[in-house]
RNA sequence: GGGGAUGUAGCUCAGUUGGCUAGAGCGCUUGGCUGGCAGCCAAGAGGUCGUCGGUUCGAGCCCGAUCUUCUCCA
């Protein structure tokens, strides 16, 4: 059975179960500090678990797209060794929201599997919670009877807390889980040793293959447990491995999922799979990790050098340095795959067909800087060798190489190992743990706990109508950290303040107290959709009722860049082309950036083209259409952009300025008009394909004009008002480049002459020719002078005085032959005449100067330097 | 967010405890030689040594601030 077929056929069972089946939420999470990846089925649906938002649909299947790089069996490093485990997996799942529980969740999952799939049902083992005692949890005696129907007892495993008891995070929603795991051992090995005994045992053909969880209880701050009003129903099944199955084969990596992305790393690579372990690693390896980094980067996540980003190079460069080690690629090749890729999933995961392109060019220019790093890396461990005494590298030069000039440590060690040398793999350890302690010591931040006034589970958020509101303080926690200090995290009732979210920076304001006393509120920010106000300090009296106020002018400046960056993204789409696509955006009060796709760096006609389009659309005057809580669907339908950042959710907000209609939750401007002016500071790139506008509205506007007028106005004057400014700078320009050769030439005579004059008074004693001169020259001037002078007469000895701003120099030439045959040292000379001028210097043997206070001194100084000819 | 590195000619980079009149290779210009795979020889142009400030007789080098790029960690 194909994988397109088995998926298709997940979700086909359960849409005849009356479940709503949803696309896929992005692996990429944004607005969620706790977590960067969507690395499970449930994550998209958390708000409904954690009460916090009404589901629409009470039942809901899908295949979500996942990422885990940490964890048990995740490690990275790990992936790609055994054949079971990956970065990016799917993972089909079905949902009842308060809806049904236990016995249809078993009974469908038993039906699927047995009737649909045709999985040999002596072939399967679940296990059920057996129950634990510290938290008074009995026995899943109904899980144990809903399974007995179809599966004889001995084939039913009990399984404990760690097991079988799934727990969200420390606190929240949790409940006891059902895991159906499959032998597809040969019935020869079967005989030898039980399946039973497998389960759970990381037996590469025992494995797991579907958790079905039932959530039902809430793990309370205490860590006591309390019944959930509504029970939920969670399941997960690996995709990859349900292939497996299905398909009759040992390996996830031997099935259609991995297949067409195996040969072609064959063929680009001229390798076998299947030959050679270590050949084998680097492909499966590499199969893995394109499909998260092209799922990644379709999602809009690039790689950079921090947060989420820093995960997906990481990934990336992995896969480089396999290819790199075990199958000789020295030149890019994994960016071929997103070909391949985009035929094998894009019809179920369209955004893979469509963002293609950028694909292909990320992570191409991605291999080609880590190529770099690699062979930049190599010459310095060269080196490193070279200065290596003995057979041992020390680990702190590894680490360095590895920390400041990001070289794999792996590779230095297999090189190493190639010339007979070893690493001190200790002191590497020792140095990579410093290096962590420093880092988590430096963002150590200590979160108290909650602390709950009242509940209210609708906490709304009224800030679309209202700046100002009288609020309750529902909940608040401390929160320190060595960067910020103590910070207070306050949750409202409602609230009017905007979280930072979409790109557009949180509301700050205040909060007024009975007295009159006023609170901060420096910055807001969303977590798990909570409102959180960070405040500097805690009000007195925590209870009362206060007054609330978001700082209008912030407010209305972060308004007008919102909105111009919804026109922006018009124009660009416009002006280049429809191929321009957000990457990212940010929106401050004092300005705006953009990033889009578009492959060239844009014109100076297309950015004035940009600016007048958008610049037109303000003068036109639009007034704001805003379209709260409708259908998606009816976005789409109005025009907007089918953004694959957004998740499956109930409604939209849709922002939409004549035909420029965008899914938004961000503050807008009533009127286009208000924006005022729009102005761009500057276009550049961030990535390959990627490129970035910033831009400037409103008051910003205003000070750029005048400020450049100032200058402009300046700068006219300073050229006495000439009619064209432009031509009369780069007159000058040539103006001075003529007269500085000209005195470049002048002082050549000048320097000339002087030598003419200064070879006359050279006297010769003891067969050296000795000057010594007071000069009224710069320090430069006479160092050319000397080194002139030195070049036309032998056996010079040049002693020059000069008096600047009431300061004393002397300065010393001896000709080279003199310094070894008489053992001068001009250096000697200087300190020594130095000391009648109160000051001191040196040089080297032929030529040294000194500085002193004393400029009186300097005709002894020169008549004292004879005594040195002697 | 924290640490490390980096910035010198159009490009790739040297520059040792401060003593330098800033270099090399490639590229460029000019002239000459030359039937051979990066032709050879000679001459030459090209530098605010990231920016600002400090220490010093003297700073590419030391100190402080700041920006760029790279990199590891969180």
């Amino acid at each position: 059975m194909k994988s397109q077929l088995v998926r298709q056929q997940f979700l086909d069972f359960f849409a005849s179960k009356k479940h709503a089946i949803v696309p896929s939420s992005p692996m990429v999470l944004k607005n969620d500090p706790t977590l960067m990846f969507t690395n499970a089925g449930m994550v998209p649906f958390k708000e409904y678990f954690l009460g916090q938002k009404t589901a629409v649909d009470k039942r809901v299947a899908d295949t979500q797209k996942c990422l885990r790089v940490s964890g048990k069996h995740n490690d990275l490093e790990e992936v790609g060794k055994d054949t079971y485990h990956h970065t990016m997996f799917e993972m089909l799942g079905n949902w009842s929201f308060g809806d049904y529980f236990k016995k249809e969740a078993i009974d469908w999952a038993w039906e699927l599997l047995v009737e649909v799939y045709k999985i040999d049902k002596d072939c399967l083992y679940v296990s059920v919670f057996e129950g634990a005692e510290d938290d008074g949890l009995e026995y899943d005696q109904e899980a144990y009877d809903l399974w007995k129907k179809y599966v004889p007892e001995d084939r039913i495993i009990n399984g404990n807390k760690k097991d079988n008891f799934w727990e969200m995070g420390a606190q929240g929603p949790c409940g006891p889980c059902s895991e159906i795991h499959v032998d597809i051992r040969s019935a020869e090995e079967k005989a030898k040793v039980s399946g039973r005994s497998l389960v759970n045992n990381d037996h590469p053909q025992v494995v797991e293959i579907w958790n079905l969880v039932f959530m039902e209880f809430n793990r309370k701050a205490d860590g006591t447990l309390e019944k959930l009003p509504a029970k939920h129903v969670d399941t997960g099944m690996g995709f990859e491995r349900l292939c497996m199955v299905l398909q009759n084969k040992q390996s996830n990596y031997d099935t259609d999922v991995f297949t067409p992305l195996i040969r072609e790393i064959e063929a680009i690579t001229n390798s076998e799979y299947g030959k050679n372990e270590e050949t084998d690693i680097a492909i499966r390896v590499i199969a893995d990790h394109v499909r998260a980094v092209a799922f990644a980067i379709a999602d809009g996540q690039l790689p950079s050098n921090t947060g989420a980003g820093y995960v997906i190079r990481r990934i990336l460069r992995r896969a480089i340095r396999y290819g790199f080690t075990f199958l000789n690629t020295k030149e890019p090749f994994i960016y071929k795959l997103a070909t391949t890729l985009s035929q094998q999933m894009g019809d179920y995961f369209p955004e893979l067909k469509i963002q293609k392109q950028l694909v292909t060019n990320v992570i191409k220019e991605e291999e080609n800087s880590f190529l770099r790093t690699l062979d930049q890396g190599l010459v310095l461990l060269d080196g490193i060798i070279k200065n290596t005494e003995g057979t041992e590298v020390s680990g702190k030069k590894a680490f360095e190489l590895f920390d400041t000039f990001g070289f794999p440590i792996d590779l230095t060690a297999l090189i190493l190992s190639e010339k007979g040398m070893t690493l001190d793999e200790d002191e590497f350890k020792k140095e990579l743990e410093k290096q962590k302690t420093r880092s988590r010591a430096a963002a150590v931040v200590e979160t108290d706990d909650w602390v709950i006034l009242q509940e209210d589970a609708e906490k709304e958020f009224i800030g679309y109508d209202t700046l100002e509101a009288n609020v309750n303080i529902t909940q608040y926690r401390k929160v320190s950290s060595k960067k910020e200090g103590d910070l207070y995290q306050l949750v409202f009732n409602m609230t009017p303040f905007y979280p930072e979210g979409g790109g557009q920076v949180g509301d700050k304001g205040y909060l007024k107290e009975d007295d009159g006393n006023v609170i901060y509120i420096v910055d807001t920010k969303k977590e798990n959709n909570l409102i959180i106000h960070f405040a500097k300090s805690l009000p007195k009296n925590p209870t009362q009722t206060f007054k609330v106020v978001v700082d209008e002018k912030e407010r209305f400046r972060t308004a007008c860049n919102h909105s111009a960056s919804h026109l922006l993204h018009q124009a660009l789409r416009e002006i280049l082309g429809t191929h321009v696509e957000q990457k990212g955006s940010a929106v401050h009060s004092k300005s705006l950036r953009f990033d889009f796709s578009h492959f060239a760096k844009m014109t100076a006609d297309e950015l004035r083209a940009v600016e007048d389009f958008v610049n037109s659309r303000i003068e036109d005057k639009i007034s704001l259409e805003e379209y709260r809580n409708i259908p998606i669907k009816t976005a789409l339908d109005k025009g907007a952009m089918a953004l694959f950042g957004e998740k499956y959710g109930d409604t939209v907000r849709a922002i939409q300025f004549g035909k420029s209609v965008e899914l938004c939750g961000g503050i807008h401007v009533q009127n286009t008009g208000d924006i005022w002016h729009f102005k761009i500071v500057s276009e550049g790139a961030i990535a390959a394909g990627v490129r970035r506008i910033e831009a400037i509205t409103n008051n910003a506007t205003k000070d750029f004009f005048l400020e450049n007028t100032q200058v402009f106005s300046e700068v006219a004057e300073v050229l006495k008002n000439t009619k064209n400014p432009v031509k009369a700078i780069i007159d000058l320009q040539e103006e001075n480049a003529s007269l500085k050769k000209q005195v470049e030439a002048l002082q050549k005579d000048k320097a000339k002459n002087l030598t003419g004059d200064l070879i006359n008074q050279v006297e010769t004693i003891n067969g050296i020719h000795y000057l010594a001169v007071k000069l009224d020259l710069d320090q430069n001037s006479i160092k050319d002078l000397a080194f002139d002078l030195g070049n036309k007469i032998e056996n010079l000895f040049l002693l020059v005085g000069t008096e600047t701003d009431g300061k004393a120099f002397l300065s010393c030439y001896i000709a080279k032959n003199l310094v070894e045959a008489k053992q001068l040292d001009a250096g000697k000379v200087v300190r020594e005449l130095g000391k009648l001028i109160e000051g001191g210097g040196g040089g080297q043997a032929y030529f040294a100067t000194a500085g002193g206070k004393k400029p009186e001194g300097i005709e002894e100084a020169l008549v004292k330097g004879k005594e040195y000819l002697k």
